[in-house]
DNA sequence: AATGAATGAGTATTCATTCAT
DNA sequence: GATGAATGAATACTCATTCAT
C-alpha cells in the first residue's frame, strides 16, 4: 500500500510538497485566526508579539518562519477577512433568484450580516490600514472594490432591466458599503436601539426608495415599506 | 509701574488669572495644532513626544503641563477638530435661508467640505478612537452627535413642513454624516474621479431622491437632478 | 559678581553652551571608560547595553542619547585609545634627546609600555576593526598611520643623519609598530618568559642591528648589545 | 552477497568502521570548507547556522551531528587553517636544498604566500580566538607554534652553521611569523603598494641584515640586496 | 513658566539548539 | 544518516514620563 501510494504519478516528492503546503497554509490560518482575536482585544499597535504567540500556541520564532514580521501579520489578518467576504457574498446573492433588484437587497442584507459577524475584523480594516506598507495599501482597495463587485453587478442588472433608473452605479455600490461598514464603525449608535434586521430593511427602503422607478414600485413594495 | 498694572479695578489677581488662562489656551491650541501636523504625517502611535515637541517649538517636559499625557494630546485633538466642525457647521446653515431643505443640502455640502479640508483630521477620529479611555471614548460620541445636530434639525423641520414624508431623522442623519466622512475615508477612491461639488450633488440627489414627497418635488428639481 | 561673569564678551548662552558641552564630553568619556573595561571582560559581540549601562552607572537609553548605537560606541572606543597613544608618544620622544636614533628608541620603548597599559585595547582594535563600517574603519586606519607618526620622523632623521643605511622607513616603522603590537597580541606567548624591558631591548636590537651603519656602531653599542 | 561482503579479512565492522570514518571526514570537510567561506563574507558572529546549511548543501540538523555546536565549528575552522599551515610549509623548505638560510628564507617566503593564499582565515585567527574556550585557544597556541616549527628549526641551524650569531631564535622565529601575518592584517597598507615578492624580499633583507655575521654575508648577498 | 537630561520598562526580531520523523 | 519545524532565551533600541534646575 505504502509503496503503491508512492507510485502515484505526481511521485512521493510531489506528495511531501502537497503535505507541506497544507502544513504551511493550517500553520498561517492557525495564526491568523489568533491574531484576529487579540486584535480585537487590544488593537494591533498594544499586541506584542508574544502575546500573538501565546494566543496562537506557538513560539515567537515560529511565527517568523511564516510571516515576513508584524506587519506582515496584520497585512495576513485583513486580507483573510476581504477574502471570507468574498467567499461568503456570491453564494448569497445566487440563492436569491433571478429579479436583480432582490438579488441587491439580499446581497446587502447578507454583507451586513458578515459586517456583523465580523464586527471587530471591519473596524480594524479602517482603523490599521495606513499602518501597511504602500504595495499592501494598493492590496487591500483592490480586494474591497472585488468584494463589492456582486453587488455592482447586481445593480447594473436593475438598470439594464428598466426597474432603476440611470444612477451611478458606483456610487450607489460605494454607499451601499459604507452603510454595511457602518454598521461596525458606529455600533456604539445604532446597536442598542436596532436591531440587524431593522438596520436592513430601514438603509435598503432609503437606498431603494430614490432609486426604482414609479411604475415598479409595486412590485417592491416589501423592500420599499 | 508694576503697581500700576497691579491696581486695575478687576484686581491685580484676576488680571494675571486671564492672562494666564489666555496664556494656557494659546500653549495648548500650539501643541495641539502641532500634534494635527505631525499625526497627520505619521499617525498617532508613530508620533513621539519629542517629535511633537519639536513641531510645537516647545520642550517635551512644557507638554505635561497643559496635557495628562499622550493620550491626552489625542482626545485634545479629536475633541479640537468635531469643535471646529460644529463651530462651522451652523453659521453655514443659518447663511441657506428659511426652507429646511435647502437648509439640510447647504449643511451637508459645508459638512463634506469641513471634511475636505480636514481630510487626516477625520481620518484620525476613526483610527484612533480606540486608542483613548471609555470616558474619552464617550466624549466623543457626544460630540459627534452635538456635530450633527443642526443636520437633524433641518431634516425635523423638512418633515414638518410636508416636504420629506415619515422618515427615521436619526438614521438618515447619520448616513448623512457617513457619506461625508466617506469623502475622507474612502478618498482613494473617490478623489480621481470626483469633484468635491459633483460628489456632494450626486450624493444629495441619492438621499433626498427617496425622501422628498413628489409634490414638492419640482421646487427642489435643482437638488434632484 | 555673577552680573559680571554674565557680561564678558563670550555672553551667558556661550557659557551654557561650554557647560553643556563639558557635561557631554565627560558622560561620553564615563561610558567609554565603562565600554573599555566590560570589552576587556567579554568582547564587543558579548557585550550588552545593559551590561555597559550597568557598569557606566547609566541608564540605557542614556548611552544613546551620546552614541548612535553600538557600533558608535565601539568605534569612540578604538577612537579613544588610539587618541591617549597619540598623546602619549610625542612627549616620551621629545624627551629623549636630539640624536634620531636614541628617540627612536625611546619611542618603540614607550609605544611597547602604552601597549602593555592597554593590553585588551589594542587587541580589540584588532579583533573589532572590521566589525565597524567603512567609514569607521578608514578612521582607524588613518589614526594609527598618525599614531606612528614620530616614530617614522624620528628614523628619517637617523637616514639624513647618516646613522642608518637607506632602507624603506615606512616598512621599518610598520614592522616596529607590529612587534609592539605583538607583545599585546602574542602575551600568551612572550609574558611568561620575557620582562617587558627585555622584550623591547631584544626587539631593538634585531630592529636596529641591520640598519646602523657599521661606523657609527659603537655610539650605539648600549642599544645594539 | 551481503553475506560474502562481511567476510572479508579485516572483517565486517572494519569495513564499516572505515567507511564511516571516511564519510565523517569528508562531511566534516564539507562543512567545514563551507564555513571558512561563509565566515570570510560575514565574519563568525554574523555566520548563522543556517547560513552554514545552505552554504555547505546539508540541513542544520546534521552540522550538529558532526560539531558540538557553533563554537566548535569555529575551532575546527582555526584548527584545519594552521594544519594546512604545517602541510604546506615543511614540503616548500625540504625543496630549499641544505643551507640553512636559505631553508628560512624559502620558508618564510612560502609562510606568506600560505598566508596570502588565506587572508581572510589569518585574521579570522586573530579576530575569532578568545571567542574559543580556554581549551581550544589552547589547543590553537600549540598549533601556532609547531607550525613555526621549520622556521625554528632552520634558523637553530644557521646558528650551528656559524652562519648566523647567537640571537634568540624563539624571538627571531617569532617576529617572522608575526610579519608574515601581518601581510594579512595590514594588508590595507601594504597591499595597495608592495607585490608580495617585494614584501618578502623587503622584510627578508631587515630579518637576515642584523643577524648574518659579516663574513658569510658575500654568500647571501642575493638575499641582503 | 520652562527646560531637557535621565530613566527603564517594553518589544520586535534573531538564531543556536533540539527532536520527532 | 538526514531533515527542517519548532523552540524560547537573548538583545538592541525606543519612547512616555519624571524631575532637578
Amino acid at each position: 500500500m505504502e509503496a503503491m501510494a508512492r507510485t502515484t504519478e505526481t511521485g512521493p516528492a510531489a506528495v511531501d510538497e502537497a503535505v507541506r503546503a497544507v502544513r504551511v497554509s493550517s500553520r498561517r490560518r492557525q495564526i491568523l485566526d489568533a491574531a484576529v482575536r487579540v486584535m480585537q482585544r487590544t488593537g494591533f499597535h498594544q499586541m506584542s508579539m508574544q502575546a500573538l504567540a501565546d494566543e496562537a500556541q506557538v513560539s515567537v520564532g515560529l511565527i517568523y518562519k511564516y510571516f515576513g514580521g508584524k506587519e506582515d501579520v496584520l497585512l495576513g489578518t485583513i486580507v483573510g477577512i476581504l477574502d471570507a467576504f468574498q467567499d461568503m457574498l456570491e453564494p448569497a446573492m445566487a440563492g436569491a433568484g433571478d429579479d436583480p433588484v432582490e438579488r441587491f437587497a439580499a446581497g446587502f442584507r447578507r454583507y451586513v450580516e458578515i459586517v456583523d459577524e465580523n464586527l471587530d475584523a471591519v473596524v480594524l480594516t479602517y482603523r490599521e490600514s495606513r499602518t501597511l506598507t504602500p504595495a499592501g495599501r494598493a492590496r487591500i482597495k483592490e480586494l474591497e472594490i472585488s468584494t463589492a463587485a456582486p453587488l455592482r453587478d447586481a445593480l447594473a442588472g436593475a438598470i439594464r432591466a428598466g426597474a432603476v433608473g440611470e444612477v451611478d452605479v458606483d456610487l450607489v455600490t460605494f454607499d451601499a458599503m459604507m452603510l454595511a461598514h457602518a454598521w461596525a464603525l458606529k455600533r456604539w449608535h445604532f446597536s442598542p436601539r436596532w436591531s440587524l434586521g431593522d438596520y436592513c430593511a430601514a438603509q435598503l427602503r432609503l437606498l431603494l426608495g430614490g432609486l426604482i422607478v414609479p411604475e415598479h414600485a409595486p412590485r417592491y413594495a416589501h423592500l420599499l415599506g
